[in-house]
DNA sequence: CGGATTAGTTATAGGTATATAACCAATTTC
DNA sequence: GAAATTGGTTATATACCTATAACTAATCCG
């Protein structure tokens, strides 16, 4: 018998093992069993802390959400010039990707059985807030005439979610989330330059 | 009893109708009986013409593989200009993906089975001459001093690659095969353009 | 301290997937 | 036209995975 925890412990050492699981071997392979095997319990000792295994990807979506929200908002500070805003949420973004390399594959993930399909739309609805941050700064850009001519809004933020996702798929493919590290600062700023970010002065 | 037809026919259905499931539920989810089922024939039956359900996976990949070599020859002809070469393989790669949706979602699949395992692999090794091609139009282009100056040819890849997968991953999440057309060719333009093409004369 | 609650255990029911076995009928081949 | 081959059938073994049941031991609380 495994040495017993108080339920918020284990729930939170599950979520954990969780998100490992599904970075290693994608969210719906993820079972009860591997979890509990990693965790050092019997695979029914999980179902002492969730009642139902969707119940373990809601607590992985609260944890995931709050990430993408926190960095979201803390793009606001009006100081930073447009660019500089782009570039805070964009790395920060990807920050959070580094940390929880399970996000990008949560969302790409299917899944018939409908396990995740809630968290799913949780977390789109937090990239959406996060897009419209993007859509917020670069429109500034745009107002103060530091687009290229042509360029919309819209086609600049598909370029920034275009370089993330770009990144993201090299992470899910090559398992490898040193990419994001080595590319994801200068790619980023490259693409910014290309954009016209001349850097911001306040 | 289903109308009995010779294997050659039987072989090129079930690969079709596995492409056609890998897309709606993801390559790991589609399952013998599933492939039956639409084929109008009972499970086991599948196993007459492939031994293993992974052998479906190989005939799978030759067909996709196939695709892959034949756009990336095709970008060959001396007489482009090197961003017209890119732009036709681009374009070219979206085409596939347009009519073979479940590409890209193959290639992002965990499968700790290891059913896709050599399938994956073999995609990979396609989708490397595929980069080798753009690397070669882009050294072009940047040998005649046509890229702006600071990028190199390699993040010149990265941010075409990301082009792509940045729709692909749009895609997938999207379920929208659509995004392919409405935005695949004007932001590959506007990307190019912003890399300096200018509109290729011979 | 002693009862209630909680976190764990083993055993197991029930669902689903791959694959094989045994059998049969339609084609092909000589 | 008979024999061999082939494409199909039903039944089923085997392996997982989720979830529940029944039970037990540790912890909490009055």
């Amino acid at each position: 018998m495994s040495a017993r925890k108080p339920s918020d412990d284990r729930k939170a050492e599950i979520v954990l093992i969780t998100l490992d699981l599904a970075f290693e071997v994608g969210p719906d392979h993820v079972t009860t069993g591997m979890i509990a095997k990693r965790l050092g319990v019997s695979q029914p000792a999980i179902y002492k802390h969730f009642p139902k295994k969707e119940d373990i990807w809601q607590a992985v979506t609260d944890t995931l959400c709050a990430r993408i929200a926190a960095n979201t908002a803390r793009a606001r500070s009006p100081e930073e010039g447009p660019f500089d805003q782009v570039r805070t949420l964009v790395l920060g973004h990807l920050a959070i990707i580094h940390a929880t390399p399970a996000l990008p594959e949560i969302m790409v993930t299917r899944d018939p059985t409908g396990n995740l399909t809630k968290t799913r739309a949780r977390i789109h609805t937090a990239m959406g807030a996060f897009r419209a941050a993007l859509v917020t700064s670069l429109d500034a850009a745009h107002e103060a005439g530091r687009l290229p001519a042509g360029v919309t809004v819209e086609d600049a933020v598909k370029l920034m979610f275009g370089l993330i996702q770009g990144l993201v798929l090299r992470l899910i493919v090559g398992r490898d989330i040193a990419v994001l590290e080595s590319d994801g600062a200068r790619l980023l700023d490259l693409q910014l330059a290309l954009l016209g970010n001349t850097g911001d002065k306040l």
